[in-house]
RNA sequence: GGGCGACUAGCUCAGUUGGUCAGAGCGUCUCCUUUACACGGAGAAGGUCCUCGGUUCGAGCCCGAGGUCGCCCACCA
């Protein structure tokens, strides 16, 4: 940052000291400001020996808006983990992007372009300019999006799937996987989508329960059987595809079936010959045993086929109408036919049967429309090779995953993984650089960068034709971790900042991006592309899982626009372990905000305390614990303080995002806001006391904005800003975005259990005044140590008991102090309501000590357990004892 | 059919290697019109950690069986 000059942070931030912080003016302002200030632009020059945190965001979707899902990973955990490693010192390279999003994308901009003109009416380039003009149009606004979500990316390295040069990158890839060998071409059965037009991945087929008409249907027998021979019976929901079967198939054990394999039976309505195989595919429970075989629209029955060589029958066409193949159906569309077909085979006597069935069906991801298996040429990449190394970066440990469950759902993914359909028959994506002969059929495809060809190199025919499909979005993204940083140019980013660090995303797209990453960048770099894999998990609104449909989606730009990025970005990630599902409630969302609110109210409260006791010359970074003049409840804020800067980087640093946030809000809210600034207000009174305590104060709000940044990040610089103005660091930070890390300093153990004990007392007297009705001007005779001060400060800032001296008699532990202040002055009030309580906790702790009598009597406990744990119940004994010895006291006193 | 996960206070969930681990937030109840914050403060009540076995000196945490719910993968016509 030395080199830059920083701008002066914007007015409306330095100046902000309301009631209640506004995110709709500061966080715009501040962001910018952090952008311009070249804050999250990683150093131009590679320090000597320099760490790097690098750091992909998963590339949304161009067309579409922020959902809760993008929010929770953009901005509630990989702007976390950004943010602290930046504040760790590595060189963090945090890279935005966007995705083009093919099928989706051209179905929203169909969609949008229906409304004037048909896209039908348009040749290819002209509806690809209509694309390009609606990307011009959403990318702003998903950009804008991720601003708003205090994402510190690095705009600078901005990248988009479609970008011209990450065209070439993703055709050059194509060309070389081609000629290693790991692309091919093939008639093989695909899932249509005939909505869209395309085919689509295994990954993209999701399947829905539905009920359907059974249908029982007789195929005859082509030969005359003897007496008593079964009829040939088979059940199917989709008789329409009858026209198209090649076989009837029986389990070759199926004892009704198996002596008929190698026989013949004829289809219904084509009368064609076909015969009895037996193939261990067929489930001998399901309706008769014997299942037709439609190896043209059914992918059980495409492999049952290629196992017996079987013909292939196209009966559907890409539109969904029966080809001239279907015979008598041909021409109707596939639901008219299946009617059709049904009335036939009734007319003919051959449907025996028909009832309800609720099965599985599949259905395109993208629009819902049932599949339609059907059997059309294709470029599939093969995988088995391609998932080898990828198995083994995971199993050896370079990638960790984390949660590392999620790691035997990668491998038994992985070790079971199918070749890849990888084209698309839209128009909007990465055209595949391959050409056919029309004259000889040669497949040419170019070497990479070469031009495009005009002639083919087998048989010198200028008669090439451009395949006209595209690439699945996936192919293209699978290579986001090098193409971004310039491969295959040996790009100084690329040297730099691959392999990454990290990839954080949500479990859902394990296998579409994260499996395909790891081997893409295993192929292409010789390495792997990041070192660890944070997965998170689904996030519900309201008790359901969020979709449009159910109208429950909660926009977070609409959640940031009310209460702001730091709120939502804290309530997404506060409480939740890795990889679990989460629901963000409204409660959540309270919580969150009167956190931040919390937060912003501290800082107020220091900077006015710093106004009226300035400290000059001092540090905002620098801890005032050595100072001799520090009072008591300084001491004790000091070594919390240290405690939990410790607390807080070991969750982190492991990965514990929700339980971060927890221990950082219990610190904040209980004890540096409830109990530390109340009793400062005490301190400051005192004149001697008072500049202590304003270091302090300084100090540990520090610490906490600090602590807070990663996931409250602009509250926090807000906050730092003005504070540093008051008291600069010693290093001079320009912004917490830039600033360090806070370092543990040492405790003072015994300080705090000493305080520890105070507050119990406190706690105490609490509890007696509305219990016993103490009223202020209560004499309690009281001392501890030499804290009694301590005492007096906490029971009068909060308890209103003016003269409370404190003291107490024989016994040592905090316990049986709190014991003795209750008792006596409850003595004063209502002896008969403290008897009965004093019984029943006589009762429970006489219960107690037997449980440690029998701990440390047990064999083997004192032989077997740790000598610390032994000694540590050892005292618990002794404490046990002594408060049971005490009560029984105090009880027969009070009769 | 295979695999994975969850089951902890009324609700939503934390609990990292077995020994202050029985917690947080919300909700509930009782008090407090305190000059950083009422988006506040002081307190309280509330759980056989799904069940049954096992390992261990010791289990919410490890092992086995079962129950309920959820998810993923797979060629159920």
């Amino acid at each position: 940052m030395a080199t830059k000059t920083i701008p002066t942070p914007p007015a409306s931030v330095l100046d902000e000291n309301g009631k209640n912080f506004r995110p709709s003016v500061v966080e715009p302002e501040l962001y910018a400001w952090w952008e311009r200030s070249g804050f999250f632009t990683p150093p131009a020059e590679a320090k000597p020996g320099e760490k790097t945190f690098v750091m992909m965001l998963p590339l949304p979707n161009v067309t579409g808006d922020l959902h809760m899902g993008h929010a929770l990973g953009f901005g509630g955990y990989e702007d976390l983990m950004a943010r602290w490693h930046r504040m760790n010192g590595e060189s963090t390279l945090y890279l935005p992007g966007s995705d083009h999003a093919g099928i989706i994308a051209q179905l929203v901009v169909e969609r949008e372009l229906a409304k004037e003109t048909d896209r039908r009416g348009l040749t290819r380039e002209q509806f690809l300019d209509e694309m390009w003009k609606w990307m011009r149009f959403y990318q702003p606004r998903i950009y804008k999006q991720l601003r708003q979500l205090g994402c510190s990316l690095d705009w600078s390295r901005l990248r988009f799937t479609m970008d011209p040069d990450m065209q070439r990158r993703v055709r050059i890839h194509f060309t070389r996987l081609y000629k290693h060998g790991h692309l091919y071409r093939a008639d093989r059965i695909v899932h249509w989508c005939l909505t869209c037009q395309t085919t689509y991945s295994d990954l993209e087929a999701l399947h829905v329960e539905r009920t359907d008409q059974l249908s029982y249907v007789r195929y005859p027998w082509a030969e005359p059987m003897p007496e008593g021979t079964p009829d040939v019976i088979v059940a199917t929901t989709r008789p329409e595809t009858i026209v198209a079967d090649t076989a009837v198939a029986v389990h070759p054990d199926d004892e009704r079936w198996k002596r008929f394999i190698g026989k013949d039976v004829l289809v219904p309505l084509v009368e064609r010959r076909v015969k009895i195989i037996g193939d261990e595919a067929v489930d001998p429970a399901f309706g008769t045993g014997a299942l037709k075989v439609t190896p043209g629209h059914d992918q059980t029955d495409f492999e049952i086929g290629q196992r017996h060589g079987l013909p292939i029958i196209s009966a559907i066409d890409t539109k969904g109408t029966m080809t001239p193949a279907a015979g008598i159906l041909a021409g109707a569309h596939r639901d008219a036919a299946r009617a059709k077909a049904i009335e036939l085979l009734r007319e003919k006597g051959l449907l025996t049967k028909q009832e309800p069935i609720t099965h599985a069906v599949g259905i395109h991801d993208r629009c819902k429309t049932v599949d339609e298996p059907l059997v059309l040429k294709q470029w599939w990449m093969a995988m088995k090779k391609l998932a080898q190394p990828a198995i083994e970066a995971v199993r050896s440990g370079k990638i960790e995953i984390i949660p590392k469950y999620q790691e035997k759902i990668y491998f038994e993914w992985m070790e079971n993984i199918r070749d890849w359909a990888i084209a698309r028959q839209i128009w909007w994506g990465h055209s595949i650089p391959a050409w056919y002969c029309q004259d000889c059929g040669e497949i040419v495809v170019p070497d990479e960068d070469a031009p495009d060809p005009t002639r083919c190199p087998k048989c010198k025919s200028d008669d090439l034709k451009q395949d006209p499909d595209v690439l699945d979005t996936w192919f293209s993204s699978a290579l986001w971790p090098h193409t971004t940083l310039g491969w295959p140019e040996k790009t100084k980013d690329l040297a730099r900042f691959y392999p990454g660090t990290m990839l954080e995303t949500g479990y859902d797209i394990l296998f579409f991006w994260v499996a395909r990453m790891i081997m893409m960048g295993i192929e292409n770099m010789g390495d792997i592309p990041f070192r660890a894999v944070y997965l998170h998990g689904l996030v519900r609104v309201g008790g359901e899982k969020m979709s449009k449909s159910k109208g429950n989606v909660e926009s977070p730009v609409g959640v940031i626009e009310e209460r702001g990025a730091d709120t939502l970005r804290f309530a997404l990630v506060n409480g939740v372990s890795a990889g679990a599902d989460s629901q963000l409630s409204e409660g959540k969302l309270q919580n969150a905000g009167e956190f931040v609110n919390k937060l912003w109210n501290i800082g107020r409260y220091v900077l006015r305390t710093l106004e009226a006791h300035p400290q000059a010359g001092w540090h905002a970074d620098q801890s005032p614990a050595g100072d001799p003049a520090l009072g008591p409840a300084e001491r004790w804020i000091l070594s919390r303080t240290e405690a939990a800067v410790d607390e807080v980087t070991r969750l982190i640093d492991t990965y514990h995002f929700g339980e971060y946030l927890t221990t950082l809000q219990q610190f904040v809210w209980s004890e540096f806001a409830d109990v530390y600034l109340e009793l400062s207000k005490q301190s400051l009174r005192d004149p001697k006391r008072a500049p202590g305590a304003a270091r302090t104060l300084a100090y540990v709000l520090d610490r906490v904005l600090r602590l807070a940044h990663p996931s409250i990040p602009f509250v926090t610089d807000t906050l730092a800003l003005q504070l540093w103005r008051a008291i600069p660091t010693s290093d001079g930070a320009p912004s917490l975005v830039v600033a360090k890390w806070p370092v543990a300093g040492a405790r003072d153990l015994e300080h705090e259990e000493r305080f520890a004990a105070l507050a119990d007392v406190v706690r105490a007297i609490r509890n007696l005044r509305q219990a016993a009705g103490v009223r202020p001007g209560t004499r309690v005779k009281a001392t501890l140590g030499g804290e009694t001060a301590s005492i007096r400060d906490l029971a009068d800032a909060i308890a209103h008991l003016t003269q409370s001296d404190v003291s107490f008699g024989s016994g040592t532990g905090p316990a049986t102090v709190v014991r003795a202040v209750e008792v006596r002055v409850a003595a004063e009030h209502d002896a008969g309501e403290q008897r009965a309580r004093l019984e029943k906790e006589l009762a429970e702790a006489r219960d107690l000590l037997t449980r440690s009598r029998e701990l440390l009597a047990r064999p083997g406990f004192v032989d077997k357990a740790p000598a610390s744990v032994v000694a540590n119940e050892k005292s618990k004994l002794a404490e046990r004892e002594e408060r049971v010895r005490f009560l029984d006291e105090e009880l027969r006193r009070l009769r």
